[in-house]
DNA sequence: CGCTCGGTTGAGATCATTCAAGTAGGGTGG
DNA sequence: CCACCCTACTTGAATGATCTCAACCGAGCG
C-alpha cells in the first residue's frame, strides 16, 4: 500500500486567501452541486481521516485490484489510466484536487483500471465502508457525488468524442483549456494560467499521441502565440484562439 | 415526442427459445448482476408499460433537452452520440437490447448527448418518476443498474483507449467482436455470427475514421478472411485472428 | 565525470483524409 | 416496363497527419 512520506517535490500553489475554503476542496466543489447542510459538512470533513501523501509516477490502484478503498485527491494531480499489453498506456481522465475516484467503488468488486499520480499527491484514501455509510445516510452527499461523477462522465464523453474526430493540436488545444478551467474553477489557478506538473509524456497519453508528436504540437500552439509552456508553468496568452482551435463542442 | 408506430423494416431475430427468456431482456441482463426478488421481477416488468417503435435513424434524445423520460431498448440497436460543430459526430456507446439509458437520469437536469437508433427499435420510455420509485424502493434494482452501468462505463474507457492507441483495423476488430459478444451474452446471436443492421458510415462513427476509410478497413478484415459481412449479416470466420488483431487489452 | 530524465529535431514510412468518381439495388412515377 | 432517383457501398489518386527510428541537447545528481 501506500507508505506515509514526506514529499519535497512540486506543490500545488494556494495563495492563503484560497487556504480556507479549500482545505477540503471535495466539500467546495460539492456545494456547488447540492446545498449541504451543516451535518453533512461534518461528515465529509470525517473523509479525509487517513491521508497520504505520494510521489510523482506512482500507482496509486492497480488494475485488477480488490476494490477496498476510494482516493480523494486533495493536492497535486492523478490520474485513471489503462495500459494495454502492447505498451502505450492512455490516460483517461486527470484526477485533479477535489475529485472522488469512486462513488460507485461501493458497487465494484475489483477495479477495472488503474489510478496513479502524474505529479506529488496528498491524497485522502476512504475505505468502502465509510463510503457506503456515508453514502446511504446522507442523501444529499450522494446527490452531489452522483452529481459530480456526471459532469466526469460528461467530460468523458467530450474526450473520446476528441479522440475520434479531432486532430492532436485540437486535442492538446482542449486538454490544456481543460486543465486551466478545472483548476480555476477549485480556486487553484487563474483564469489563463497554471503550475502544470505533467511532463511532455503525460501529456502525450493523455491525447494519445507519440512523444515525439506532442513535442511538435506543442511546439506549434508555442509557434502560433497560443500558449507559453516552461518550466512547468502553463499560460494561456490568446484564449480565444485557443478555444477556437480546440472547437465549439 | 416519439409517435407509435408500426415499424416493418429489420426485426431482431429471436428463436422461439429465447423468446421467453428475453422478453424482458432487461431482466435477463440484471439477474445476472443480482439476485433479484419476485418483487424485484414484477416492478421491473413495470418498466415496459409505455413502449414505442422507431425507425431507423431517428434521435429518442437530442442533446440540452430535458431529462424526463429514461429509454430501455427492447429490440434494435440504438447509441448515445456526440455531435461536433464542425460535422461529424462519434457514436460513443451502443446501446443493445436490455440496456437502460441512464438509471442517473434521476440526478440530471438535461442531457448532454443525443441517443439515437441505429435500426429500427422498440424501446420502452421510462418517466424519471417511475425510475426514481424504483430506485428508492428496490435497492438490490438499485444495485443491478448500477452494476450495469459500471460495466457501460468499463466498455467506454476500454474503447476510449482503443481510439488512442489503436489503428483502424485493430479498432473495428473490437467493435465487431464487442457486438457479437454482447448479442450473443443477452441470447440474440450465435457465437460468432450475428444481424447487424448498423450502416457503414454508422460503424465510421463508432470506430472514428472516414466512411472511406472504413469500407476500406473492411475489406481488409474480409480480405484476410477474418470477417465475412454482407447483406446485414456478420460472421465472424477466424475469432483467434480477428482478436489478436483487435489486441488484447 | 558519467549517468539519467525530460525535452528537441530530422527524415522516411505508414495511416488516414479528401476529392472525385463510379457501381449496384430498391423504390417510384410516368 | 422503363427512366429516374435515392441510398449504401466502392475505388483511385493526391494530400495531410502521425509514427518510427535515430540522434542530440541540457540540467541535475551521485
Amino acid at each position: 500500500m501506500i507508505s506515509l512520506q514526506s514529499q519535497p517535490g512540486t506543490h500545488v500553489h494556494r495563495s492563503s486567501q484560497q487556504r480556507d475554503s479549500v482545505f477540503d476542496p471535495l466539500a467546495a466543489r460539492l456545494t456547488a452541486l447540492a446545498s449541504l447542510s451543516a451535518d453533512d459538512r461534518a461528515a465529509l470533513a470525517q473523509l479525509v481521516s487517513r491521508e497520504a501523501v505520494v510521489g510523482t509516477h506512482t500507482d496509486l490502484v492497480r488494475d485488477g485490484e480488490a476494490a477496498e478503498t476510494a482516493f480523494l485527491v486533495l493536492e497535486g494531480i492523478a490520474c485513471r489510466y489503462l495500459q494495454t499489453a502492447a505498451g502505450p498506456r492512455q490516460i483517461l481522465t486527470l484526477l485533479l484536487p477535489g475529485d472522488l475516484c469512486d462513488v460507485d467503488l461501493i458497487y465494484m468488486e475489483r477495479w477495472d483500471h488503474g489510478v496513479a499520480t502524474l505529479s506529488p499527491c496528498r491524497v485522502a484514501q476512504v475505505p468502502r465502508v465509510t463510503l457506503e455509510d456515508l453514502i446511504f445516510t446522507h442523501p444529499t452527499i450522494e446527490m452531489a457525488l452522483r452529481r459530480a461523477k456526471l459532469e466526469a462522465e460528461a467530460r468523458s464523453r467530450n474526450w473520446l468524442t476528441a479522440l475520434g474526430v479531432r486532430v492532436a493540436a485540437e486535442r492538446l488545444a482542449r486538454l490544456l483549456c481543460e486543465i486551466v478551467d478545472r483548476l480555476h474553477a477549485v480556486g487553484l489557478a487563474d483564469r489563463n494560467a497554471c503550475s502544470l506538473p505533467l511532463t511532455q509524456v503525460d501529456l502525450a497519453e493523455c491525447i494519445g499521441v507519440t512523444i515525439v508528436h506532442m513535442n511538435r504540437t506543442l511546439r506549434e500552439l508555442r509557434g502560433t502565440n497560443l500558449i507559453e509552456l516552461k518550466g512547468r508553468r502553463l499560460r494561456i496568452l490568446d484564449r480565444a484562439g485557443l478555444e477556437a482551435l480546440a472547437g465549439g463542442l
